[in-house]
Order: C-alpha cells, then sequence, then structure tokens
DNA sequence: GAGACGTGGGG
DNA sequence: TCCCCAAGTCT
C-alpha cells in the first residue's frame, strides 16, 4: 500500500490531469483495451489513436477480426510498426473465438496463453479491463518508482524480483485503488516524469522524491542498450512492407528488389518476413500480403 | 539473457 | 544529422 503522502496527491494530479483515452472511457470492452495494449507496445499513443478507433469501427469484437485475412490486418496496422503484432493480435482474437467463447478471457493464466500478451499486458489487461489488482510494471511505471523510491533516474536494463516486489509493496490492497494507482503512476510516467526532460516543477510529488532530495544526479547503473535501425534488416524488411502494404494486387519482384540495392540482405529479409507469415510469396514470382485478394493473379 | 523486431517525432 | 525515445514480446 503506498503511503497517503504518496497515493492521495497523485491520484488528484490523475483526476485532474489525464488524457481523455478512448480506451480508458467507461464505456470500454477488455477486447478494445487489449487492441490498445497491444499498438502500444513501443508505440506512441499519439500515432495509435487513428489507427484504434478504425480498428474498432471496423473490428468491435474479436470475432470480426479473426473472420479477417491476416493481411487484411496487417494492412490496417499501417505504420504503426512490429507489424507481427498484427498477425499476434489476429491470431489473440482467434483464440478467444476458439477457446474463450469469443471473449478476451479474464485469468492471468489464459491471457498469458494468448499471442503477444506477455507479463505487461497480461497486467495491464487484469487492472485496466477487469478491475482487479495486478503489478503493471511499464516503463513508465518503472521509471517513476526508481526515481521516487529508489533515487535512480532510470531503472536497471531488465526487470528482476527486488524491483517486482517494491512495486508490489507500494500497489494498493484493494482491486479499485490498484487498478487506479497503477493507470496514475504510467500516466504520471508519460506526462510529467519524462525520460530526457521531466518537468519535476508540475510533479505532484516531486516533494517525496528521492530521486529530486538528492538532486536528481546522472544515471550510472549499468549500460542501457541501444538500438541500431540503419542498415539492419529491420529496416528493409520495413520498406518491403511498406510496398507490400501500399498494394492492392501481388507485386512483381523487381518492385521489392527496388527497396534496397544491397541483394543478399535485401532476399534474407524478404525471405524473413514469409517466414513470420507477414508476406506471401506467389506461384508467379510475385508477392502480397497474407491471404488478401483471393483472386490468383496469373 | 542478449538480440531481433518498425516507425516517426523531438531535442 | 544523429541519437534518444515510445504502455514489450519472443526466441
Amino acid at each position: 500500500m503506498p503511503p497517503s503522502h504518496l497515493h492521495a496527491p497523485l491520484l488528484a494530479w490523475y483526476a485532474a490531469s489525464s488524457r481523455d483515452l478512448p480506451w480508458r472511457a467507461a464505456d470500454r470492452t477488455p477486447w478494445g483495451v487489449l487492441v490498445s495494449e497491444v499498438m502500444l507496445q513501443q508505440t506512441p499513443v499519439d500515432r495509435v489513436l487513428p489507427v484504434w478507433l478504425e480498428w474498432m469501427r471496423r473490428w468491435p469484437t474479436p470475432a470480426a477480426l479473426a473472420a479477417e485475412p491476416p493481411g487484411e490486418v496487417v494492412r490496417a496496422w499501417g505504420r504503426l510498426g512490429y507489424p507481427r503484432r498484427a498477425l499476434r493480435l489476429h491470431e489473440a482474437a482467434q483464440a478467444c473465438v476458439l477457446r474463450f467463447g469469443g471473449e478476451v478471457p479474464h485469468e492471468p493464466e489464459q491471457l498469458r496463453s494468448l499471442p503477444g500478451v506477455g507479463d505487461y499486458t497480461s497486467a495491464a489487461l487484469e487492472s485496466f479491463a477487469f478491475g482487479r489488482r495486478a503489478v503493471v510494471l511499464d516503463t513508465n511505471v518503472r521509471r517513476v518508482l526508481a526515481r521516487l523510491l529508489t533515487g535512480s533516474e532510470h531503472p536497471r536494463p531488465t526487470i528482476n524480483a527486488a524491483e517486482r516486489a517494491l512495486a508490489a509493496s507500494v500497489l494498493p490492497d484493494l482491486d479499485r485503488e490498484a487498478a487506479l494507482w497503477s493507470v496514475a503512476v504510467m500516466e504520471l510516467g508519460a506526462l510529467v516524469c519524462t525520460a530526457a526532460s521531466p518537468s519535476c516543477g508540475a510533479c505532484p510529488v516531486s516533494a517525496t522524491c528521492t530521486w529530486v532530495a538528492l538532486g536528481k544526479p546522472a544515471y550510472d547503473g549499468p549500460e542501457r542498450p541501444v538500438q541500431k535501425f540503419a542498415g539492419t534488416d529491420r529496416q528493409v524488411r520495413g520498406r518491403l512492407m511498406a510496398v507490400l502494404r501500399e498494394a492492392h494486387a501481388p507485386v512483381p519482384k523487381p518492385a521489392l528488389d527496388a527497396v534496397w540495392d544491397d541483394a543478399v540482405q535485401r532476399e534474407r529479409a524478404l525471405d524473413g518476413l514469409v517466414a513470420d507469415g507477414l508476406a506471401e510469396p506467389l506461384a508467379n514470382g510475385r508477392y502480397r500480403l497474407p491471404g488478401v485478394g483471393g483472386t490468383i493473379d496469373a
């Protein structure tokens, strides 16, 4: 249970300053929360918002999404990035239909069995969709608790048992309060206690923040991993997928070859997309998003 | 447990 | 321009 000097001001701040996001609305559904959580894995809210609205309009239930060919789902995913998430969401929808009566399940182990649902997303669904107490530990919560409680500017590169226990120790005991606490801490991390330039002057709990009390010391923990992108297979895959998404007929190989000069890397990337189920090779040497179109171009 | 996996905005 | 960053998951 968080001490009241943290709990009360944070909840007051959340009531006054949180964003009105549709997946938090009173009429939200577990399915809508699941879609939002998967889309928000590594993608900012502003970019997710329009895509989420369109998805919920087209596919308001797991069954609606499950009935689509995977390629159509990948196309609607657009430029959110990491399109394998779209495939996993499609598979998760099918699992809901086949195994859970068309509903998003509410038991943690059932949630964890869904493709694309890991520790974080499972806890987020427990908490935000079903109103149950769960330790929600995403990058925002980790950063806020690191600063507030341990005085470190950033959390360690990987979650360990001690960090999870600390998060659990400040989580309210009751379901409703726990869910509210988690979403409020997340929101504080997203809007105020940001990674690069926190607005401590606007923070409702800066008076009791350990990191502030220590004079905001620079991070001195283990090296934090940096991701390369330019020149990687990931960049090539992205370009290939952009061509396939925008095409509404099977794509001739030369159109794919045009996106990258290095043939070895290009073929490796394309093979990877096929292996992942993101691209479908046709008999005539053309490619398309999996299952779309129906007609086999001759 | 390290590395793979997209995309685009901001400093 | 370059680098960091954004509600992680999977292998």
